[in-house]
DNA sequence: CATTACCTGCAA
DNA sequence: TTGCAGGTAATG
């Protein structure tokens, strides 16, 4: 689920609140392949202690610095959301991590399909991280001569160019096909032929559609909550994403639903010609 | 590049 | 009961 808007406010709203806090003891771990990274024992005992100084986020993962020099990193996969409990609140059996802090507030791990992953880095594994993924979309490193040198050096279809996290950074199914009703881009055009007034769409649409799901708090479909346990109301601002037979709000055609790289598509087949 | 697997809940 | 879901890694 979490995309780039709903992990930056994911990331924004824990840091609000644990920034500063100090982690007394990992109180649950119930599925251990969660954490990928050290083994479980040590992963625990390194995280007893630590204080919170720092909550960010790079491509899909929420990256929390500590006082020890390593960070700890959080991918939410498709059903995991990060909530900060009040002392004595019993978590539900989805969370499948648990972070006692020192004043009795509990970090939750919640995460129904146990898809999400945790990883406690050292500076090496941090940097190795960062250059797994691509640019990020709403930095200044991501221009429009950027996006064209992406198009051009890919060549491949535009919609499994934009969910690869190795290019650029963050964008999911949502926001893939939101970005591209934006641009009037039809999700199997071949990159290369993209041309540079479609490209400059394409560069607006996606940060607009990001932009607008943080403005709105992120998306929520079903699991998404952000740190205080609330949805996101960006699906209420959906074009075409999860639309399939409404109209397009361009030009009324009903909205098509087709399947690209194995993953449900969305597009105006008027707005959006196919290749 | 396509397919499958990882898990569970929920809607059809 | 079946198929589908915001993501990604591991296979042919």
């Amino acid at each position: 689920m979490p995309e780039l808007p709903e992990v930056q406010h994911a990331a924004d709203g824990l840091g609000a609140q644990v920034v500063g806090s100090r982690i007394a003891a990992v109180t649950r771990l119930d599925y251990e392949p969660m954490v990928e990274t050290p083994p479980v024992s040590d992963f625990c005992t390194a995280l007893a202690g630590r204080e919170i100084r720092a909550i960010g986020r790079r491509a899909k993962w929420i990256v929390i610095t500590l006082d020890s020099g390593l960070t700890l990193t959080l991918h939410l996969r498709m059903s995991g959301s990060l909530i900060v409990h009040g002392p004595g609140e019993q978590p539900d059996k989805y969370a499948h991590l648990v972070l006692l802090l020192d004043d009795e507030r509990q970090i939750c791990f919640h995460d129904p399909r146990k898809f999400g992953r945790a990883r406690l880095l050292d500076a090496a594994g941090l940097a190795a991280l960062d250059q797994a993924h691509g640019v990020e979309p709403l930095s200044a490193a991501f221009t429009l001569d950027v996006l064209i040198a992406i198009l051009r050096r890919q060549n491949r279809m535009i919609k499994p160019l934009l969910l690869d996290q190795t290019i650029i950074a963050g964008i999911g199914n949502i926001y893939a096909d939101e970005s591209l009703w934006r641009a009037c881009i039809h999700p199997l055009r071949r990159s290369g032929r993209i041309g540079r007034p479609d490209a400059a769409a394409l560069f607006d649409g996606i940060q607009v559609s990001l932009r607008e799901a943080l403005l709105n708090g992120g998306s929520t479909l079903r699991d998404y909550r952000n740190s205080y346990g609330r949805s996101g109301s960006n699906q209420e601002h959906f074009n075409v994403y999860d639309r399939a037979g409404c109209p397009c709000p361009r030009c009324g055609t009903p909205v098509q639903r087709i399947v690209v790289a194995q993953r449900g598509t969305h597009y105006c087949p008027q707005c959006q010609p196919p290749p």
